[in-house]
DNA sequence: TTGAAAGCGGTACCAT
DNA sequence: ATGGTACCGCTTTCAA
């Protein structure tokens, strides 16, 4: 078991202070050239490697974020949570900030404090996901002091800051095109009340709705992201008497399961229902008919977080909210409301 | 700006030395029950958090393992990476180590040196998932001085361990599933050159083949695990004369692009060729038809992954590869020989 | 059972 | 331009 070779074996070899090797390595003002050249030259030839433990304990910065992804993995997994991470791993190694990952496992207990966490390892910021309304460790969150970015969630606090999409106005677009297809009977598949998201946007299409004056609180069917909440939402739909044109479904997972539930009823997509997911995960292209969706845009999301706590720690920037824009990405499981054109054709006649 | 509590503040504060109170929180058994208990006390009342960096240095363990997701994103997200770091993450945290993620972004220059990075951060072990067999550093993993274990690919190395799936039992499993179903012409749609999956999976393809004395070098067609080489492939199938009755291809992604390739030319799909591709990825559900494939359990290779690094820690365990085993998934891509059960017909009559 | 002192591998301040 | 010294927060002998 061979020793690391540090800064001292450096300075005894070349018969100087560790300090200047210190110095030299870190490319000080006050050091010679020609000594920085020697320096790196026996460093390189003992196999110098520095201890950035060591330098993090003594300059009390650790470079490091965490990022915690919570909630089911399977979700996160199929969606975009992941995409999310790959995003902030670009941006944080292009500024040599590490990451530090964490997940919470159902099985762990007691479960993990996460700011107890970040601060027992010196992390400067960090990034949650997954953070439903409900977490019992929120209001630790709320007063941590570091920097938090909470993706999709807006919180109060005096370090937290939300980067999203605009959910609010994602919803609307896809309301409008629906009602410029015709449609007027339009159901709403929610996601769990403990995501801010399900919030939005379910608010956004009950304004949307009522706005045009057609909103019915019936309209509305409970599911919590997952598949199989989708496919039985959609089976309510069925057996309830409201007999919508389309459904406007907040997540493309549950999309997916709504979409398996109407067909499986003899349903045909879109002439019998218009369906719409929102995120736009890859499933979306092979599902029949490919599903029409409001696509987010998940790496860009985790590259803006590590800005964002980048931006709290270098500039004291305070920009709370970051919400990125959604776009509505047409395929095939929308179409006309064929129930009102059949009227106006009655209508003319 | 307040500064942190540390262990010389309780020390202080109780009137007693820095070690007792380090023995005291760490349960050391040469402290009195009574101590311990104050020391307790005092630590949660002044809001004392351990600076787990401090004691890194001088424990010199760093309780970290280093993960590197390296190749394309946009691949490694849709197919099984990221589930994979799901399973890393839940058995390191499992087992109080700490992940550290890195990726490797084109628009880095210089190019990071993994094994450098790892030294620098003093990580225990790592843990690689897309390495490619022509990477630049792979003669300085080889020689790392620290266990790695590398996702699907084995190469020398006193430290090096691989976790993978059987790939080549799984590609048989898939091979006799065809021939029982009266396939004979079996095309072969292949990953790039520089994964070592690649490799065995064609192997075991060809294997099949030349037992069955059926081999023909034309039934390959190269692919590089995109969606888009797939589809390519799949042209290339059609555009050559050999004419296969069934594929198989080295990943559903390109199994996905290869099934749109066929549709559009207006193939049926099982009816006029059968498909099958490596990985069960999510989207092969939704597919249409559903795609049947040689599922993968990414989840369950992380744990391994994780718990191989551990075990090469603590007992100098040398269990160099673990395969988890390949499961056939049928769903509704293949059917039998059509083509072929017309001649027994014919020959019947 | 408790504590003093040394030191992990660096950096920073202040002399020289 | 170079070096001595103290110290970051904690653990670990070893002595009391």
């Amino acid at each position: 078991m061979k020793r690391r070779i540090t800064i001292k074996d450096i300075a005894l070899k070349l018969n100087i202070s560790p300090t200047a090797v210190s110095k030299a390595l870190n490319d000080h003002s006050d050091i010679s050239d020609a000594l920085k050249q020697r320096v790196q030259e026996v460093a390189k030839e003992m196999g110098y490697t520095p201890n950035v433990i060591a330098k993090r304990l003594v300059t009390n910065k650790s470079n490091t974020i965490g990022c915690f992804m919570l909630g089911r993995h399977d979700i996160q997994e199929e969606t975009f949570g992941f995409h999310l991470i790959g995003g902030v791993l670009d941006e944080a190694n292009r500024n040599e900030y590490d990451i530090l990952l964490f997940t919470t496992t159902s099985s762990q207990s007691p479960r993990p404090d996460y700011i107890e966490m970040c601060l027992e390892r010196q992390v400067e910021g960090a990034i949650f996901t997954g953070l439903r309304l409900d977490d019992p460790y929120l209001d630790k969150i709320q007063k941590a002091p570091f920097p938090i970015v909470i993706v999709d969630t807006e919180i109060e606090g005096d370090n937290i800051y939300c980067v999203t999409s605009d959910n609010y106005g994602g919803v609307l677009k896809a309301m409008q095109y629906l009602w410029d297809l015709g449609h007027e009977r339009i159901a709403f598949i929610s996601g769990h009340e403990h995501a801010q998201v399900s919030q939005i946007r379910l608010k956004a299409y009950q304004q949307f709705m009522k706005d045009k004056g057609v909103y019915e609180e019936h309209l509305v069917f409970p599911g919590d992201f997952t598949r199989q909440s989708g496919f039985r939402a959609a089976l309510q739909i069925l057996a309830s008497k409201t007999d919508p044109t389309a459904v406007l479904v907040a997540s493309d997972l549950m999309a997916l399961g709504a979409i398996q539930a109407f067909k499986r009823a003899g349903l045909h997509i879109p002439r019998d229902i218009s369906v719409v997911g929102i995120d736009n995960i890859l499933a979306c292209e092979y599902i029949e008919p490919p599903l029409t969706t409001i696509g987010q845009n998940p790496l860009r999301m985790g590259e803006a977080a590590v800005k964002t706590v980048l931006g709290a720690l270098k500039y004291k920037k305070k920009q709370r909210r970051i919400a990125l824009e959604m776009d509505l990405i047409v395929r095939g499981s929308c179409g006309p409301n064929l129930r009102k054109l059949g009227n106006q054709v009655e209508e003319l006649q």
